[in-house]
DNA sequence: TTAGTGACTGTAG
DNA sequence: GCTACAGCCACTA
């Protein structure tokens, strides 16, 4: 069964460049529903049982906040794995964050 | 089949 | 700036 959404988002998450993050909303809107940003979060759960690796701790709220980060193995391992591609995390929040963010413009 | 849930966002007060 | 409400799609029980 091709759901199509779960695809969408792997395809568009896998995008994201490395040392780059993006937002739940924007993801949503390229797939054609911001507001069903939580499917989003929601298939990014799934991926992580998913054969092929999808960057999710590249993917954060709005806010730049690691709000998906206690759904990893350890609740470190979204920020380690974040300043491991230099970007800085300070109380959960993605520092520089606007600059920081990616828009996948090429799909 | 119906109901409940979720890693969110935008709008309104 | 913050809080509150509604909407979105797919999955699980």
């Amino acid at each position: 069964m091709e759901t199509g959404f779960f695809e969408k988002v792997y395809d568009i998450v896998r995008q994201i460049p490395y040392g780059r993050v993006t937002t739940y909303g924007i993801i949503a809107a390229h797939i054609g529903s911001p507001q069903a940003a939580r499917m989003v979060g929601w298939a990014l759960n799934k991926s992580a049982g998913e054969k092929e690796f999808i960057p999710a701790h590249r993917v954060v709220n709005r806010k730049g906040l690691l709000t998906g980060k206690h759904y990893f193995a350890n609740e470190n391992t979204m920020k380690e794995m974040l300043e491991s591609e230099g970007i800085k995390i300070i109380d959960n929040q993605i520092q520089n964050f606007k600059d920081l963010l990616w828009h996948p413009d090429s799909y």
